[in-house]
DNA sequence: AGCACGCCGACT
DNA sequence: GTCGGCGTGCTC
C-alpha cells in the first residue's frame, strides 16, 4: 500500500488515467478505495478534487515526481468496491472517461457549508446583551450579527463569501449561543409523510398472485435472470411491486425503484409513501443538487430502504440492494441523451451482476428489445392479461380519408363528436390526445406558398394562439405574425395543421357548456401546474382534458370513460425505424386511461393509415401478435435487436467546414469498411439539418457485433480529430439513439 | 481544466 | 530592447 491510484475530477481525454500519489502518515489509517480526496495537481499545485481507486506498491513514474495527498475531505467512502467496477464498465460501454462515470454515479457534493443556516439565537435570554456588546466592537463578529439582523435565511457559505470571513468568528458566536446553526430542512420538495394514509396489502388476484409468486420464487433460487412483468394497462403491477418489496425488506435488503420522470407524480409516489411510509425516499429532475445529495446520503446511512425516481436513482448507494424495479420499461426515458449516454436498464443488470440483486422490469408494452430477450431465453416471462376491475376498452379505429369523403372537413370525425357529446350529457370525463403541442403547425402564404420559418433552425414556426404569437420549438425563438407575406406582400396568410390549442378552440366551440383543461409543455411550465392539471382533473373540476404525450400514461382517472386520438398517424410518420412501435405503445398506453374503474371504456383512433398493423394490433390489444410482426420486419431490415445502430453527427456554424470533416470521416470509414463490411450509410443531412444557427450532418452504421462497431467508429474518428481542424465543430456518437436524428 | 513555456508583433 | 498576445503541452 505505497500509493495510492487516483482518478482526477477534471473531465480531459488526457487525464482519463490514474495518478499515483504517496500517502501521508495522518491519514494513512483511515484511507479506503472509494473515498474522496483533495490532491495536488499540476504545476501550480493547485488542489482538486479526486478518488481512490485502488493501492499499489509500483509505479512506472520517478519517485521523485510523486506528491502526498493532501487531505480526507469525508469520513466516509463515497463508491463502493461494486460502484467502481460500475464506472469502469460505463467508461468503457458509454466511451467516457472514468471520471465522467464516477460524476454521473455521485450527485454533486456541493460545497457542505451551502445547506447550513445561521440564525440568531433568541431563545438565550440574554440575547440583546450579548448582540449589543458585539455590535460596539470593530471585528467579524460584529459584521456578522448586523448582517443577520437586516437578512433572513442566510447560509453559512453566503456569509463567508458577501462578509469576506472565515469560519472561525461564525463558530465562536455559534460557541457562545449567540447564533445558531442548523442544517437546512430538506422536505420543500419531497412529499409530505402526513398527507398520506397507511395502506395494507391488497387482496391479489389469482393472476397477481401467480405472477408474484413467479418472481418470489426465482428470487430464493438465486436466479440471476432479469425478469419481465408483461400485464396489461390495469391489471395491478404496482401491487406486486409492494409486496415484492415488502419481502425485500423483510429480509434486511433494500429497493430502487425507477418510474419515467413523467409519472413521478403523487399518483404513483403515494402509493409507496403510503405502504411504507418513512423507509421511502423519493428522487426527481427538480431536486436541488443539495437536496439530491442529501437522498443520496440518506440511503448511505441506511435511513431509507426504499428509492423511488427517475433515470439517476440506479445509482442509489444502498449497502444490501435486493430488487431493482423499473417500470414501464419501453419509455425512451430510460436512456440518457447526455454524456454518458447510458442506457438504465443496462446499468441494472451490470449492478444485479454485482450485487446478487434481482431485476424486474415491468410494462404492459414491452419494447421489443426487452420482448426479444424473453423469446431468447435471456429474461424470464410473466404474463397478466386481464384487468382487475373491468375489461378491457373497446377500441374503435376511423379511418379518417372516408370522413373527408363525406365531406367531414373537421378534426372531429362523425363517430368520436357523437361520442364526445353523449360523454357530456352522461357527466362523464373525456381525454383527447394529441401528440403536437401549439396552435398550428405552420403559416404559410396561399398565394406564393412561403411558410415562416425560424431563423435559427431549418423548421417552420408553430402558432400559438394565446400570444399570438410564431414560436420555434427547436430553440424557443418567437415572431409576431406578419400580416402580410415577407415573400410575395399578398395578405393571404393562413394558419395549416392542427396542434392541442387548436383542438382546445374547436371543443369550446363545439360544446359551450363543456369545461375544458389542456396540458402540454405550454402549460405546465410553472412549477406544480402539472400536478394542479391532474388533481384538477381528477376532481372532476374539468370535462375534458386535452393534451400532448404526457397525458398518455400510468395515469389513473376513474371517471374517464372516453379516449380519443386525434391523430395517430403523427407518431407513424416518423420516419424512424421505431415509429411502428412507438405507435403501438402510445395507443395502447392511452386506450388504457379509458374504464379504469366500474365504468366501460371506449377509444376512438382516428387515422390516415387504418391498415397499418401497429394501429390494428393496439384495436385488439394483442401485443405478442404486434412483436411477432415487428421482430419479422426488424430482422428483414437488420434493426435492432439483430444489429446495432451507430448514430454519428456533426454539427457547426460554419456549414462548409461541416461538411469537410465529415465527408473525410466517410472517407476513413469506407476505407476501413473494406475489411469489416458493415453497413454504412453516405453522408446525409440530419433530418433538421439546422438547429440553432448550427448545420448538421450525419453517418449512420449499422453492425451486428456492438464492440467491434464501437471501436470501429472511436478508430475513425480519433483519426478525424488528429487529421482536421475540427475546432467550433460539435462531433456526436450515440449507439442506439432514442431518435435518429 | 489550468498553468507554464515559448515564439512573434507594437509599444514605454 | 521589453511587454504581452494566446498556441502547445503537461499534469502522479
Amino acid at each position: 500500500m505505497k500509493y495510492a491510484e487516483i482518478i482526477i475530477d477534471i473531465t480531459n481525454e488526457k487525464l482519463d488515467k490514474i495518478f499515483h500519489y504517496s500517502i501521508p502518515y495522518h491519514i494513512k489509517k483511515d484511507i479506503c478505495i472509494g473515498m474522496r480526496v483533495f490532491v495536488p495537481f499540476g504545476k501550480g499545485n493547485r488542489i482538486r478534487e479526486g478518488y481512490v481507486i485502488g493501492f499499489t506498491d509500483t509505479t512506472d513514474i520517478d519517485e521523485k515526481y510523486i506528491k502526498d495527498i493532501y487531505n480526507l475531505p469525508d469520513k466516509y467512502t463515497v463508491f463502493s468496491e461494486n460502484m467502481i467496477e460500475l464506472a469502469k464498465f460505463m467508461s468503457n460501454k458509454y466511451y467516457c472517461s472514468l471520471s465522467e462515470s464516477l460524476q454521473c454515479i455521485m450527485p454533486k457534493i456541493k460545497n457542505d457549508k451551502t445547506d447550513k443556516y445561521v440564525y440568531i439565537n433568541y431563545e438565550n435570554p440574554n440575547i440583546k446583551e450579548l448582540i449589543d456588546k458585539i455590535l460596539i466592537k470593530n471585528n467579524s463578529q460584529s459584521k456578522i450579527l448586523q448582517f443577520l439582523l437586516k437578512n433572513d435565511n442566510v447560509s453559512v457559505y453566503e456569509l463567508k463569501n458577501i462578509l469576506g470571513i472565515s469560519l472561525s468568528p461564525i463558530q465562536t458566536l455559534e460557541k457562545h449561543n449567540i447564533i445558531k446553526i442548523t442544517i437546512k430542512q430538506i422536505k420543500r420538495n419531497t412529499i409530505n409523510l402526513e398527507n398520506y394514509n397507511k395502506t395494507k396489502h391488497l387482496t391479489l388476484s389469482e393472476q397477481q398472485s401467480n405472477a408474484l409468486n413467479f418472481i418470489k420464487q426465482k428470487i430464493n433460487e438465486k436466479s440471476t435472470k432479469p425478469i419481465l412483468l408483461h400485464g396489461v394497462t390495469g391489471s395491478g403491477k404496482t401491487e406486486i411491486y409492494l409486496q415484492l418489496i415488502d419481502d425485500i425488506l423483510k429480509n434486511g435488503k433494500q429497493a430502487i425503484v425507477l418510474v419515467p420522470e413523467i409519472s413521478l407524480t403523487p399518483q404513483t409516489v403515494e402509493r409507496f409513501i403510503g405502504r411504507f411510509g418513512e423507509k421511502v425516499s423519493v428522487t426527481h429532475s427538480r431536486l436541488s443538487d443539495g437536496e439530491r445529495f442529501d437522498q443520496w446520503k440518506r440511503a448511505k446511512d441506511q435511513e431509507i430502504s426504499i428509492m423511488v425516481g427517475a433515470r439517476s436513482a440506479i445509482f442509489t448507494p444502498f449497502e444490501n440492494l435486493g430488487i431493482i424495479i423499473i417500470d414501464e420499461e419501453h419509455e425512451a426515458t430510460y436512456k440518457s441523451e447526455s454524456t454518458p449516454k447510458y442506457n438504465v436498464k443496462e446499468i441494472a443488470e451490470k449492478i444485479c451482476n454485482l450485487t446478487g440483486a434481482t431485476l424486474v422490469l415491468g410494462s404492459a408494452t414491452p419494447s421489443i428489445d426487452t420482448y426479444y430477450k424473453t423469446q431468447n431465453n435471456q429474461y424470464d416471462l410473466v404474463c397478466m392479461d386481464n384487468r382487475i376491475n373491468q375489461d378491457m376498452p373497446q377500441i374503435n379505429v376511423i379511418d379518417m380519408r372516408k370522413e373527408l369523403e363525406k365531406g367531414n372537413k373537421s378534426i372531429f370525425s362523425i363517430p368520436l363528436f357523437e361520442a364526445i357529446k353523449e360523454n357530456l350529457e352522461k357527466n362523464m370525463q373525456t381525454i383527447l390526445f394529441l401528440n403536437r403541442r401549439g396552435h398550428s403547425t405552420f403559416v404559410s402564404c396561399r398565394k406564393c406558398g412561403y411558410v415562416m420559418e425560424c431563423k435559427n433552425c431549418n423548421v417552420s414556426y408553430t402558432y400559438h394562439l394565446k400570444d399570438n404569437k410564431l414560436i420555434c420549438h427547436y430553440c424557443n425563438n418567437t415572431e409576431s405574425v406578419p400580416h402580410t407575406c415577407p415573400a410575395c406582400n399578398s395578405k393571404y396568410i393562413k394558419y395549416f395543421g392542427v396542434g392541442t390549442q387548436k383542438i382546445e378552440e374547436q371543443i369550446k366551440k363545439y360544446f359551450k357548456n363543456a369545461r375544458v383543461m389542456r396540458m402540454d409543455m405550454d402549460t405546465t411550465s410553472k412549477k406544480n401546474s402539472h400536478q394542479n392539471i391532474l388533481d384538477d382533473f381528477k376532481n372532476h373540476k374539468a370535462d375534458i382534458l386535452i393534451g400532448t404525450q404526457m397525458i398518455a400514461k400510468g395515469l389513473d382517472f376513474p371517471k374517464v370513460s372516453l379516449v380519443g386520438v386525434i391523430a395517430a398517424d403523427i407518431t407513424l410518420n416518423t420516419g424512424d425505424y421505431k415509429s411502428a412501435e412507438n405507435t403501438f405503445q402510445l395507443l395502447t398506453q392511452v386506450a388504457g386511461r379509458a374504464g379504469r374503474s366500474n365504468y366501460k371504456g371506449k377509444v376512438f383512433i382516428q387515422t390516415y393509415n387504418p391498415d397499418h398493423y401497429s394501429i390494428n394490433f393496439a384495436k385488439n390489444n394483442d401485443y405478442v401478435g404486434f412483436y411477432e410482426k415487428e421482430i419479422l420486419e426488424r430482422k428483414i431490415m437488420f434493426y435492432p435487436p439483430f444489429s446495432n445502430i451507430f448514430f454519428i453527427m456533426i454539427c457547426g456554424e460554419d456549414e462548409q467546414k461541416v461538411i469537410n470533416s465529415i465527408n473525410f470521416l466517410h472517407k476513413v470509414m469506407t476505407y476501413y469498411n473494406q475489411k469489416t463490411n458493415f453497413y454504412l450509410s453516405d453522408v446525409a443531412k440530419a433530418y433538421i439539418y439546422k438547429v440553432n444557427k448550427q448545420y448538421r450532418y450525419k453517418i449512420i452504421i449499422k453492425a451486428e457485433d456492438e464492440t467491434r462497431l464501437k471501436n470501429f467508429v472511436l478508430y475513425c474518428v480519433n483519426i478525424l480529430k488528429n487529421k482536421v481542424d475540427i475546432k467550433n465543430l460539435n462531433i456526436i456518437l450515440s449507439l442506439n439513439p432514442n431518435y435518429i436524428q
